[in-house]
DNA sequence: GTGATTGCAAATCTTTTGCACTAAA
DNA sequence: TTTAGTGCAAAAGATTTGCAATCAC
């Protein structure tokens, strides 16, 4: 994957239409660092940066580029759905207290024993979440 | 923790008064291996078993226990909260097609490096959650 | 043009809450 | 008694959906 071609292009090879709304929000998420975002805070930056969006074009939004690839889905929080523009193999920190989210490389976590599979299966992902307790950076 | 300690004195225990719905709900999730539910599916099974408890007193005993240390809470998918009766340190298998649930012991999984915590922080669990793919048992 | 996409509002689903009623201590 | 616990229905959040209007190709 590379991280820096151009958000058209991205669109284009996911088979969706570059649309306004679309181009905005993979602006938001994509131009500069890796970032972590729910369907709320999304649409709470597109309406700082005076994009005109909708709460629903943003969920669909973010469920068609998770599809598509673009995205990351973490299931860390069972109050809200996290997206991670990072769709690489890595881990999470997470703080319960505020919600804060913070990659950790997948070289920093070396499985040394993992069970297998169960019969007929195949591993699809392993999540790694450490959860903390203290201080907010 | 005493797995086999009775009902009774769990619920004394944990500071819960014995109610009909608690100790019914109890029953219902203690006595037997261990296992995995969600508000919705206690509260079926207690229709089943001709429990008379409403699906509200089902997600406050579920959140009571899981407060008093009996029930730990799972996060393996947005769309409902799991509840595990084996509170002990482990991990788990996830099909995310049937919603199934599998406990991993922990001695099945050996990290030989972690991250250190940030600054300043603690780490109060360490979740593995192995996604499979494919056939259900 | 034509089919994909959007916005809005309404619907859905899970979970929580207010409050009068009931039961445990 | 006295206070905790329960049930119901309503509320609250997050997410989804139906459908007419709009946009990309």
């Amino acid at each position: 994957m590379r991280p820096f071609r151009p958000i058209l292009d991205r669109l284009h090879q996911a088979g969706l239409r570059p649309t306004r709304q679309r181009m905005a929000l993979a602006k938001l998420m994509f131009e500069g660092r890796d970032c972590h975002v729910t369907a709320e805070s999304l649409h709470a930056q597109a309406i700082t940066h005076r994009v005109r969006v909708s709460l629903a074009t943003v969920y669909n939004t973010l469920h068609q580029f998770t599809s598509a690839g673009l995205l990351r889905e973490i299931v860390i929080d069972a109050a809200r759905s996290y997206f991670d523009t990072n769709t690489s193999d890595h881990h999470h920190f997470y703080w319960e207290g505020t919600g804060l989210l913070e990659d950790i490389p997948s070289d920093q976590i070396i499985m040394e024993k993992l069970p297998s599979p169960p019969p007929g299966t195949t591993i699809k992902r392993i999540d790694v979440v450490i959860r903390l307790a203290g201080c907010t950076k």
